[in-house]
DNA sequence: CTAACATGCAACTTTTCGGTTGCATGTGCC
DNA sequence: GGCACATGCAACCGAAAAGTTGCATGTTAG
């Protein structure tokens, strides 16, 4: 049996990070979001330049950086400028600040047990 | 070597935190990470109770962090002790804070360029 | 010794993902 | 109008991911 086990509430917040941690977990969409924290908007072609891979493909990942809300799109004219949404950046690095407390926490509590 | 890279240099630590996203990306091994946070060290049949997903599957997941240094293992006995490895999760935290800042300045600069 | 427990190993199935090609549509400009 | 540009849409493909089942192996406790 577990004897101590704090059945607390598991912070549920975590695992709605999880698809924002997947969109990030790619080494395009990565390379996009950096561009892309340059500032300025830029359009399907601008993001495409320079890179290995066709336009479409880059749509499909912009797309799926839309999905998890880490950008946004504004049509204007005949191009598609894409821009950053910072504040769902902050919303996963807070997350992982958050199990890095409970870590450093659960190490509190367990150092003050052996020094009892 | 790296000359004193002036310009036009890629943010270079961020590309090498696509598999830490990719490996953090998924809500099984989100959970995985959370369970682990608590402190301690906890073997596969733990890990499994209560998911939804066989024990093999689990062993997947941890292997799959452990790819992405998340996580290391030590054998004990008959079990496999899984635990957290904090320091790769505050690499992840600290190239999104480094997003973040770039974006700052960005916004920033052009504020300064706009009120000139 | 042996039975129960904890895990390892491997083959296999089913989705999902990253990417492409080909063609259609909307827009700006001369 | 007409052409070049910027993008949309959809079908298709191969590879990797997520998960399963079945069985083998090492370990611990009676």
């Amino acid at each position: 049996m577990t004897p101590h086990t704090p059945r607390k509430a598991k912070p549920p917040a975590l695992q709605k990070a999880a698809p924002l941690f997947a969109a990030l977990g790619d080494p395009t969409r990565l390379r996009l979001v950096a561009a892309l924290c340059a500032g300025s908007a830029l359009s399907i072609a601008e993001l495409t330049a320079g890179a290995a891979i066709t336009r479409q493909a880059v749509t499909k990942h912009l797309e799926v950086l839309d999905d998890a809300g880490l950008v946004h799109d504004l049509r204007r004219g005949r191009k598609r400028l894409w821009q950053l949404e910072p504040a769902r950046i902050d919303e996963a690095r807070r997350s992982l600040e958050a199990i890095s407390r409970q870590w450093d926490q659960a190490l509190q509590q367990l150092k003050a047990f052996v020094e009892k």
